[in-house]
DNA sequence: GTCTATAGCCCGATAGAC
DNA sequence: GTCTATCGGGCTATAGAC
């Protein structure tokens, strides 16, 4: 009976660290953090954050974990609808920006992880993050050679695909400086949605073309 | 005559200093560089570093400046064609993708500046590249006006054109492992440049739609 | 302009009391 | 589990000799 409470109360203040040392990673990256930021926040000292993670490195690497995980399961669409291209490019497009807009943290330490090239994670990216990618691009050529869509280099679409949805995280300051506001309501994400769905699947979907879209 | 030498020494270990303080802010981020690691990179002392430059965070921003000129320098494409929305627009795409070929570093030094929330920087991005963008934007929507193109949200079309075009810089690890690649090549530029034309045009252009583009 | 020396602080990590 | 104390080192920045 104790001994659960006790475990409760720790997998709490863990799960606080790793949440908290989300954001501020998020923020300032691996180097602009120190434990002492990570636990001033959580309200614990430094000693103890080093009781529930053995390093720096080790607690950053449980975070990075974790934003996988979370970013893998929003990234199971194309699969789901095996015979529906254009479906399934919507419902990609939808999980995507949705990720974007419920997990900003989590995309921008990924973000900071890649464009730092990726020192401490790139075994777990590659194990990981590249096989999912790589399904991906092979769901698209395998519609392509059943004729159910157009040609298109799958590899670069999938790229295009992250970027333009990830950017709505990673750049959202500087995003809702171009559109005036001070930050990023549902009307810009339904703006986004409908601006990449309508140019990728002009693109990748077969004629007859589709008609123009909503202004 | 002898301060014009001292002078011109002057400037090329200033240059040379800002050159190495890109690249480590780029791979590491403001708070994972020290003033050691670019002084013994550049092979100089980190005391002369401040002898050249006030402070660590006014080198960091001296070098941000400099991105931003780079950066700027690569995106007056649309204006220099004002009746000609088509070649504009495959100008400024091949333009944006060329700089982030040629200057990796600044669009990493920028994307973790913004990814960041721009704690640094934000008064000048607000002052030089908001008007930038939002001319962009402007030429857009005049083209609609005028019935050269078609109706779309040239704010987030603009967002679009940044994010599939820097991310060929940012995240050049990761797509070259998608890739199966050491590193992106002038083929895999061109791919790229080859898919997002089209699918821009696709959706920017009026109809007669345009033949299928090769694969 | 470049050097040595150093102030004063923050860093990650460990030891040991309770 | 959480605390105080502390080690050894790296950090930005300054002072002053040459």
């Amino acid at each position: 009976m104790r001994s659960v409470k006790v475990s409760v109360a720790r997998e709490k203040l863990e799960q606080d660290i790793l949440a908290v040392a989300k954001r501020l990673f998020a923020q300032r990256g691996y180097g602009g953090v120190s434990l002492d930021h990570i636990a001033k926040a959580v309200g614990a000292s430094k000693q103890n954050l080093l009781y529930y993670f053995p390093s720096k490195e080790e607690l950053y690497r449980r975070v990075l974990h974790g934003v996988l995980d979370v970013w893998l399961s929003y990234m199971d669409a194309l699969s789901q609808r095996p015979d529906d291209p254009e479906q399934a490019i919507r419902e990609y497009i939808a999980g995507k920006l949705r990720f974007s807009r419920e997990h900003p943290d989590d995309s921008r330490v990924y973000a900071n992880e890649v464009i730092s090239g990726a020192p401490i994670f790139a075994t777990e990216i590659a194990e990981r993050v590249i096989p999912a990618l790589q399904a991906d691009v092979a769901i698209f050529n395998r519609w392509a050679e059943r004729g159910l869509c157009r040609q298109v280099d799958g590899r670069h679409l999938m790229v295009l695909l992250w970027a333009s949805t990830q950017v709505y995280a990673d750049w959202s300051s500087q995003i809702s400086l171009v559109l005036g506001k001070k930050e990023l309501g549902d009307d810009d994400f339904a703006a986004a949605e409908a601006l990449i769905v309508d140019m990728v699947l002009r693109t990748v979907l077969l004629a007859p073309q589709r008609p123009e879209a909503p202004v």
